[in-house]
RNA sequence: GGGAGUUUAGCUCAGCUGGUUCAGAGCAUCUGCCUUACAAGCAGAGGGUCACUGGUUCGAACCCAGUAACUCCCA
């Protein structure tokens, strides 16, 4: 087989990716094996790849391909979830489209089309992950929505609410007016905006004869409101809702307002009369230290009404609209109404001013709408007794966030946990089991008909027929399916004992984003609890948010995202992998850059080039083999940086155990080794250098597999590696084990790899062409012999000789590596001064060294404080610093003669 | 306003239990090379007051206190 000049990127992924799943490489099921599992955090059915799936999901794959080739039963489960609020918004968007209205369609109508956009585009995400190489089990594909899960998720709120963990309650929740529903806290996204603070006069009713007054009260003369006898100035970022006004609030100790104790006042515009209350909590110095309460519209406000019993006065309706409680701008939108309302309250001299202001406003994730606090039915699922539980696994080390900071984070929100608002005012989603009856009361149930005996059991009513029956309209949080994710997608609900969830269960990594630290893992973390009795998963590696270059969060809007099928395209799989995880420690965010992209391809490319250099090698069976201290030295340094891998991987660190391995195979394997080992151009090698190169190449493959998986399976198949079962493969490849190291020959490979460098080094700077053999000798006064190392020098310095000495060689350039003493005989080029001046200063390096050295030494608390391999140590560094020196006179006077 | 985190070379990041002159890596930069595997490359080089101030210690990038800047979370 010939081999391409360049690696073909496209081709082999096309080719290996196809083979892999048609010989069933990514299937996993029950055996002896030890398991090994990961559920993929489900992608949205209404995204499309972005970096940041793209970054979760290559280290998964890294992951779960090293698991499978230290021969565990990998088996990595894909999957989506249905995201209500998004998906129910793509929806009706695409029925507007349609002109088609949501309100004139019934239920089940809508979810038919949206179950038909599901169908259409809720796999593309999981189609492009294959473009990167994910090797998922294709074959348990799970959505939220499918009906074994949505079973589950009705099991389980029937479970909890029979346990009285689920309730139903008044709450102030986040509305989103745009997608009509509730949404979480953790959904609100707040923002800085620019808005105004609006100084409203509110008309004091007369009764008190001691009035006040104050220069920023106004003038009364052409009021139209008669029988007044004074007003109070609130300030409000929100005047439409002073309509909503239940009191108003003053600090008690606020003296400017003592007359205000007791009084009424009317608001505005539809004159309705309400109280003056107090409360301490009032700033006083924040606007005019009057403050409207507006218990339906704040959730402040709710709480100020909840303690001096205010009535509530909700004045919108569900699409932000005014209602009749308003009594005016009944129908206009909230902000319309703000701006007609400060007209008239201008016109008839209520609105005193108007001033910038600036606060934190929320919006809907989901949709950009502005939150509106809003008071509404919702059901809650209690979580006080369920964090506990899910706190303590983190805490005891049963499950390990990496990295650790984050614990912290969770141990704050488990320890201040809010009750669960897990109802939605939508259709896309599982219904609410929850049936009312005519009463008013209700029934938790599976189904209509078992609704209906337990309807007759509670009323007593044998007459009750399911049309008396109606189910609640609203569906449950997504989250609310995806925190069973680890356990459904094995049915481990359904049947807590069959194979798979016995099997797999708890899963070993989750690889997700801290965002969702709480709203998610923590919730997994519960229901692992509640269901299994054990915690979903072992870790939880936290990814960072990718961002562009300048630190921006990539975003659509910025259009600042690589659009990654691109990336693909143009640096292939194998590069965009590399390039994403050259610089991603876990829970750092990635500074994207195209440019690590480039380095993954040109990792790659090397890795192309050196096999074509070993391909093209001829083997003649005569030789012998010259080469076995290279060769045991690549052995040794190959084990050596396979152990620090695996460390690297131990600790999840996934960036550096890359690099680790990228060292290795450029600089170790290419760099040295395969130049140690080079036969002349057009010369044959021998038969034994041949095959231990081509089995360290094999290893190589090996280890490169998980962050390159398409190239080295390419490589794999090359007849170089002799004739292949077709289920041999890289992805099924054991990594090679920890062998020997023999670190005495690790380090003089150092000392030997110094010297070369030194040699180039005087090439470099005296301006001799490489080409130019020259000769050395060594003056040895370490143990090494250098002789064992002599084709390597004479090969990778150019050499013409290597001679040993006893004495120095004058007229030559020198250097010392450690306190061994070399010298490169340059009669015509060496220039005494210089070279002196190098002595020089190399001497001065050292002699400031020894300073440092004995200043230690001599040092009565550093002798009796540090421990003794400590002062082993310096002891030793000067006695070496004190040999080399002596080197360096010696060679300095060497030179003035 | 409360809490957490970050700050090391131009960029992205390592630096474990304080101890080798410890200040490192990759990329980028500069210089010289088309040396038949690779210019997507080879060889060599330069580059940092470890944010700042003080403290503890024989010894601090590392521990402590304060300051500053940035980021995130909560209100």
């Amino acid at each position: 087989m010939s081999i391409a000049k360049t690696y073909l990127p496209k081709q082999a992924e096309e080719k290996w990716y196809s083979y892999w799943l048609e010989h069933n490489f990514f299937r996993s099921v029950p055996d002896g094996r030890e398991p090994y599992t990961i559920v993929m955090p489900p992608p949205n059915v209404t995204g499309v790849l972005h970096m940041g799936h793209m970054l979760n999901n290559t280290i998964q794959d890294v992951l779960i391909r090293r698991a499978r080739m230290k021969g565990k039963n990998a088996c990595w489960v894909p999957g989506t979830d249905h995201a209500s609020i998004a998906t129910e918004a793509k929806v009706v968007a695409m029925l507007k489209e349609r002109g088609i209205n949501k309100k004139d369609i019934s239920r089940d109508e809508f979810l038919a089309y949206a179950w038909d956009w599901k169908e259409k585009y809720g796999g593309i995400i999981l189609e492009q992950l294959k473009k990167l190489g994910a090797s998922c089990d294709w074959e348990r594909t799970r959505f939220t929505m499918d009906d074994d899960l949505s079973e589950a998720v009705i099991d389980t709120f029937i479970h909890l609410y029979k346990k009285g963990w689920i309730y139903r309650g008044i709450r102030m929740v986040n509305w989103d007016p745009q997608g009509k529903t509730a949404v979480s806290d953790e959904e609100v996204v707040r923002k800085e905006v620019n808005q105004k603070l609006y100084y409203i006069r509110y008309a004091v009713k007369s009764g008190s004869p001691e009035v006040r007054k104050s220069e920023s009260e106004p003038d009364l003369s052409d009021f139209p409101t008669s029988g007044l006898s004074d007003f109070l100035t609130i300030a409000t970022t929100r005047p439409e809702t002073i309509m909503a006004d239940a009191a108003i609030c003053i600090n008690p100790n606020d003296v400017r307002y003592l007359h205000l104790h007791g009084k009424k006042v009317l608001i505005p515009l539809i004159n309705r009369e309400i109280p003056v209350i107090l409360d301490d909590y009032v700033t006083m110095d924040f606007g005019t230290g009057c403050l409207k309460v507006t218990p339906a519209h704040d959730l402040n406000d709710y709480e100020l009404g909840q303690r001096h019993n205010l009535p509530v006065i909700d004045i919108l309706n569900d699409d932000g609209t005014l209602n009749e409680n308003a009594q005016i701008l009944v129908g206009e939108d909230r902000f319309a109404a703000r701006k007609k309302i400060v007209v008239l309250l201008e016109t008839d001299g209520y609105l005193e001013k108007v001033e910038d202001y600036t606060s934190q406003i929320g919006f809907s994730e989901r949709t950009d709408a502005i939150i509106e606090p809003k008071l509404s039915m919702q059901w809650f699922c209690k979580m006080d007794e369920m964090a506990k539980p899910a706190l303590d696994y983190v805490l005891n080390g049963d499950i390990k966030l990496i990295p650790e900071k984050f614990t912290n984070t969770y141990r704050y929100w488990m320890e201040n946990v809010k009750d669960w608002c897990i109802s939605r005012q939508l259709w896309w989603g599982q219904q609410i089991p929850a049936y009312y009856l005519p009463n008013g009361e209700f029934v938790i149930a599976k189904t209509k008909e078992e609704a209906l005996i337990e309807a007759k059991l509670k009323t007593k009513n044998s007459k009750l027929t399911t049309q008396d029956l109606i189910q609640d309209e609203d569906v449950l949080d997504t989250w609310f399916s995806s925190w069973l994710w680890p356990i459904s997608v094995f049915d481990g609900l359904k049947d807590p004992n069959n194979a798979d969830i016995n099997y797999y269960y708890p899963t070993n990594d989750l690889v997700t984003a801290p965002e969702i630290l709480f709203f998610w893992v923590a919730r997994m973390i519960m229901a692992g609890h509640e269901y299994r009795g054990e915690p979903p998963f072992k870790n939880v590696y936290l990814t960072g948010i990718v961002r562009d270059k300048l630190g921006r969060k990539m975003s659509k809007s910025l259009g600042n995202s690589p659009d990654p099928l691109e990336l693909i395209e143009k640096y292939g799989a194998d590069g965009v992998r590399v390039g994403m995880l050259l610089s991603s420690p876990a829970g750092n965010d990635l500074m994207f850059d195209e440019k690590d992209c480039v380095q993954g391809r040109n990792f790659f490319n090397k890795v192309w080039n050196a096999f074509l250099l070993v391909k093209g090698w001829e083997v003649d069976d005569k030789l012998k083999n010259p080469n076995g201290v290279a060769i045991d030295w690549f052995e040794s340094r190959f084990n050596q940086a396979l152990t620090e891998i695996e460390n690297n991987f131990g600790q999840y660190r996934l960036s550096e155990a890359l690099m680790a391995t990228y060292k290795l195979v450029w600089d170790d394997f290419c760099a040295w080794y395969l130049e140690m080992i080079k036969p002349a151009y057009q010369q044959p090698i021998d038969h034994e250098t041949y095959n231990r190169t081509i089995a360290f190449f094999e290893n190589i493959l090996k280890i490169l597999h998980p962050f390159m998986p398409f190239i080295t399976e390419e490589l794999w198949h090359d007849e170089l590696f002799g004739k292949r079962d077709k289920m041999d493969c890289c992805i099924v490849a054991q990594l090679p084990t920890n062998g020997e190291i023999n670190s005495r020959l690790l380090a003089d490979v150092e000392m030997v790899k110094q010297i070369i460098t030194q040699v180039r080094n005087i090439r470099s700077t005296k301006q001799i062409s490489p080409r130019e053999t020259l000769p050395l000798f060594v003056k040895a006064n370490s143990d090494i012999n250098y002789l064992s190392y002599q084709s390597i020098l004479t090969r990778l310095a150019t050499l013409s000789e290597l001679t040993p000495t006893d004495s120095k060689v004058s007229g030559a350039s020198s250097f010392l590596v450690s306190t061994d003493e070399f010298y490169v005989p340059l009669t015509e080029n060496i220039d005494p001064l210089a070279e002196a001046g190098r002595l020089q200063k190399e001497k001065e390096y050292l002699n400031g060294f020894l300073k440092s050295v004995n200043a230690k030494l001599t040092n009565e608390r550093f002798m009796s404080n540090a421990k003794p391999e400590i002062i082993e140590v310096e002891l030793k560094k000067k006695a070496d610093a004190e040999a080399k020196l002596k080197i360096l006179d010696e060679s300095l006077s060497g030179l003035a003669n």
